[in-house]
DNA sequence: AACCTATTCATGTATATACATATAAATTAC
DNA sequence: GTAATTTATATGTATATACATGAATAGGTT
């Protein structure tokens, strides 16, 4: 859909200030598809992102701030993503022996099944989405970085 | 910045999958700056956006749910966003005498004061940010609009 | 007119975001 | 070796997101 039809408005200072609120809309879109896929598994975006994390180094354990420091939102509120997947038995926590300020989270037998169901479900989702060939997602992802130029890199 | 110094990781199965994380990131990337900006004047991204919709109108007025048909994110609470604004007095309420159901809000000349110099600010952080030209935003937002193309239209 | 349904908005709940503060442990300074 | 500082995590608060429900009104049907 273009974003003028998503917002109702065709009136853009710029292309470049456009592209800022199609990233914005794009990123909204995409959070809502997936969400509603990971809700058969009671999982939210944020819950499926640590637990994507925890898998990536698994076995080996991993203390909240490393956890925090992949997070796509770098403001995610890690320790109570975290509460709220330990009551579902989906992590464990355990106190850093090496450094007792450290809490170290593993990934359960329970959290690995769930995170590969709702992967093959997501991964299934993008092929229907595979509108993008892969040069142009490349593509895509040259000019995002580009945009993002600005950061302290 | 490269997306895999944002995450920490190297592991994307495939570009297209690379693309979806590197939309969800920019977007965050962007909201963090901005959001930055808008505490100056005590608003928030959401209260913005409706303060903008508004403004696009203005001197008419628009009921709640055109304000929410025009959001970025579909998801958002209109009438807990006016709550907030109108008890800065930056909208009012009034109940529409067509069809009783509907709320008309209108901008006051307080919002539409604090709307001009929080747009100033943003405007300036968008030229100093103008990594793209306009040539490549134009690309960017095709891109992303083909990535949305599964949409009804 | 009475009834049914759809629409519009407000409100309630759980979780997340964004940010501030608190607590405990580790590190550094003296 | 004690005090001060920094680091890691947890907790608190306001607002937003996502979604469900409730209340009032509009509009159509009989």
């Amino acid at each position: 859909m273009k974003l003028e039809n998503a917002l109702l408005s065709t009136k853009f200072s710029s292309e470049v200030q456009k592209a800022s609120l199609n990233v914005l809309y794009s990123a909204w879109w995409l959070k809502s598809i997936t969400s509603k896929e990971l809700k058969d598994f009671d999982l939210t975006h944020e819950q499926y992102n640590v637990l994507r994390i925890l898998k990536g180094k698994y076995p080996d354990q991993l203390c909240v701030k490393d956890i925090a420091r992949r997070m796509i939102e770098k403001s995610s509120n890690v320790p109570r993503i975290i509460d709220r997947l330990e009551i579902k038995k989906l992590v464990k926590r355990t106190v850093s022996e090496t450094d007792k300020r450290e809490t170290l989270i593993t990934i359960t037998k329970s959290g690995l099944s769930i995170l590969e169901s709702s992967t093959s479900k997501l991964s299934k989702l993008h092929d229907c989405m595979q509108n993008l060939t892969e040069k142009e997602a490349q593509q895509l992802n040259q000019l995002l970085e580009k945009m993002r130029q600005k950061e302290t890199d």
